[in-house]
DNA sequence: TACTTATTGAAATTGATTTTCAATAAAGAA
DNA sequence: TTCTTTATTGAAAATCAATTTCAATAAGTA
């Protein structure tokens, strides 16, 4: 449904809409975990056959450009995204299936206020992410 | 003066003490910034020009193994690393000159256990970081 | 000192990402 | 619709980082 969205965005930023655009940003839309540049590809090849690596690098590239995406960091590697919440979000990631929530930090706002007069910091920018168990895989 | 107590700290646990890796150590654990395997390696050839990028990364692998350096997460990359801080703490990185900081963040037991009841998620770890400009930077 | 074996650096290998390029297809104009 | 322009494509080549292999070396202990 929103697939249709980005592929909107896309266009209103001059680029051009396509099969392989389409394929990747259904896959990557929809996807409630991190996906890397090689899933996706695997992902989006079961709808569009033709599709290459190297479009979906650049697709993602664009989509990252556009906010549409994040990258997510891991413990394991670090090139890994998904669809990007609304307004400012942090994450909280399932450590056994990857199901990735979103959720607002915004009570930080103390914490880096006390951080920046003990260290004489201007604090531009947070990272927060949590790591656990989602309540799906807390059951086995 | 504490690299000796790293290179005690690799002894204990089995490995031997040898040049490259006095001189790996001493670069990691004086910089006050995150460093990559080539930097360090550049930097660590002053001080022992046969020194391999080879054993750079076997001897970082083994620190970190250590918990006596951490890597460090940044936009610009993942692979870069600093000597760990002792306990449970936080980064704080200029994003100027890349100095790092270490803060204590233990009030996000707050924000966490909200968000688990929230969510359903059973919290076990998480990732903080504060980006911005260190006090020598803002003047400038 | 001699011996055992972890460690070394160079070279080869792997794997991921980027660049190059000719063919193709999207989007707007006619 | 058809035409024209030009962004986009995938394959192949190139690049880059990281890992593995291996014979020579040197650390630590007896």
């Amino acid at each position: 449904m929103s697939a249709k969205l980005w592929l909107a965005q896309l266009h209103e930023n001059g680029y051009r809409i396509t099969k392989a655009r389409g394929a990747v940003v259904e896959i990557v839309e929809t996807s409630n975990r991190a996906l890397t540049p090689v899933e996706v590809y695997d992902m989006a090849r079961k709808k569009y056959r033709a599709l290459g690596l190297v479009t979906v690098y650049r697709t993602l590239e664009k989509l990252e450009e556009l906010h549409l995406i994040q990258r997510v960091h891991q413990p394991m590697g670090c090139q890994a995204f998904i669809s990007a919440g609304h307004g400012h979000q942090h994450l909280l990631l399932c450590q056994n299936c990857g199901q990735v929530e979103f959720f607002e930090g915004d009570d930080l706002d103390v914490l880096t206020k006390s951080i920046a007069k003990k260290t004489g910091y201007q604090i531009n920018e947070h990272w927060l992410q949590l790591f656990g168990l989602c309540a799906a895989c807390r059951k086995n």
